[in-house]
DNA sequence: CGGTAGTTTGAGTAATTTCAAGACAAGTGG
DNA sequence: CCACTTGTCTTGAAATTACTCAAACTACCG
């Protein structure tokens, strides 16, 4: 019982029946390396993934080559929901990483047999279907620059509230683990100028690098003119 | 109980407890006339639509006056769902709109005694982040024909699936209730570029106009080999 | 120390946007 | 019934943005 981890373990902590038993009884933590796939396109998606920690890229391939990742994920963030057994999306770790996997079928009945587990579930799925809408505005609407600036936004968000040890306050320094392809791949541009934009932004001297897989964040309200979403997020008080 | 009407009442008319029964006791059926807001954006969203009949967007708007189309909705179809209290997007009336209203904590309710609606409403849910996804690609990936090739197989899959009378086989014949605004603020494009991308697949004979609220998909396999979703969702069998 | 993968920068090109004008349809009032 | 207004849509030309191609730079690894 006090050894179950993860973040669905801590959401199901004041919940116990047979259901939830079994679905932590059947939980396996597995390691990933990285470039290794966690959930392959297509395939059936037997398995649902807490991640406790690495970082993970959620992506769509086209035939012709073309990719677009849908979201980084990392520690206390979860993979695998999906309407059907098939899963049209391919999960990279694009670190080493490591998770807890559980059976779609206990998560299911867990669900199903403890409102109040699925009620916390409906809020973060419900979560992720918002913070998709982020992502199609600022792909939509937004140029290049304006993009990278709502990255790291989005970064930071995520970095301090999908933390290791759980939620910790926003931080400047942003860590970087994707590759420029992966970032150009997740926000509909290309490596070139994904980089121009960070080029342009340290121009401005609103970020700082120290080496190309970390910055600081110099001007943040420079950040937030550019990429924020103070417009329609103002009461949820996120970036 | 004969008398229930709507999507979400279909969907639970196998279950009956206290909860259900006042859900759909407060269930009222509004009318929207062209134009008007559901919802207003930032305002605490308490209540749920389950559409009945007419077409709706859900938009975010920049302060800057930039907007972003995020679904266009129609009979069948959700609205209102979100994390928290306050809800950041705007759902405009672009025809005259008929929708059953619930409130929010009734639906909660009514979810938390009833795992098997709520499984279901998770399905919806899961579906609905699914559609994003598709979304999120083709903003990210597609060439502006290709965009607006995969939006006519967008239209052509949900006019069958969200039919008013049920789901019914797809027609070549796709009806455009919104304006090339609308259009292009939900493919990230200008009205121009949504007009010319029509211009040509006319040109190719990919389709027709009778007028330029309805069109006739001529050449399917074109507009699929454009917009098309076979890469990823196959085995989804849709377009 | 060379090799490789990833990143940055530059120059030219292609695509979409912007600006501007014209076409079309529906509705209004004379 | 016709001119006129209005809103929407289409088309053209110019400007801008991001992309492509190419080369140089950097860091890491064997």
């Amino acid at each position: 019982m006090s050894e179950r981890r993860g973040h669905l373990a801590e959401m199901a902590k004041n919940f116990d029946n047979p259901e939830i038993k079994f679905l932590f009884s059947e939980g396996r933590e597995r390691h990933f390396k990285m470039g290794e796939h966690l959930i392959t396109e297509g395939q059936a998606t037997d398995y649902f993934y807490d991640l406790l920690s690495g970082t993970v890229a959620l992506a769509r391939n086209g035939r012709d080559g073309r990719r677009q990742i849908l979201s980084f994920m990392g520690a206390r963030q979860f993979l695998g929901a999906a309407s059907t057994p098939g899963y049209p999306n391919l999960a990279t770790a694009l670190t080493d990483v490591k998770a807890i996997c559980y059976p779609r079928a206990a998560l299911e009945r867990a669900l199903a047999t403890t409102p109040g587990l699925a009620s916390e579930f409906r809020v973060v799925l419900t979560r992720i279907l918002e913070s998709s809408h982020d992502h199609i505005y600022t792909i939509g609407q937004r140029s290049a620059v304006e993009r990278v600036a709502s990255f790291l936004l989005y970064l930071r968000s995520n970095q301090a509230r999908f933390a290791v040890e759980g939620p910790r306050e926003k931080s400047e320094l942003i860590d970087l683990p994707m590759t420029r392809l992966d970032i150009a791949d997740f926000l509909g541009l290309t490596i070139e100028t994904v980089s121009r934009a960070f080029s342009s932004l340290k121009k401005m001297e609103a970020i700082g690098f120290t080496d190309s897989h970390s910055c600081t964040i110099l001007n943040i309200q420079r950040i937030r003119d550019l990429g924020g979403r103070e417009d329609f997020t103002a009461h949820r008080g996120s970036n």
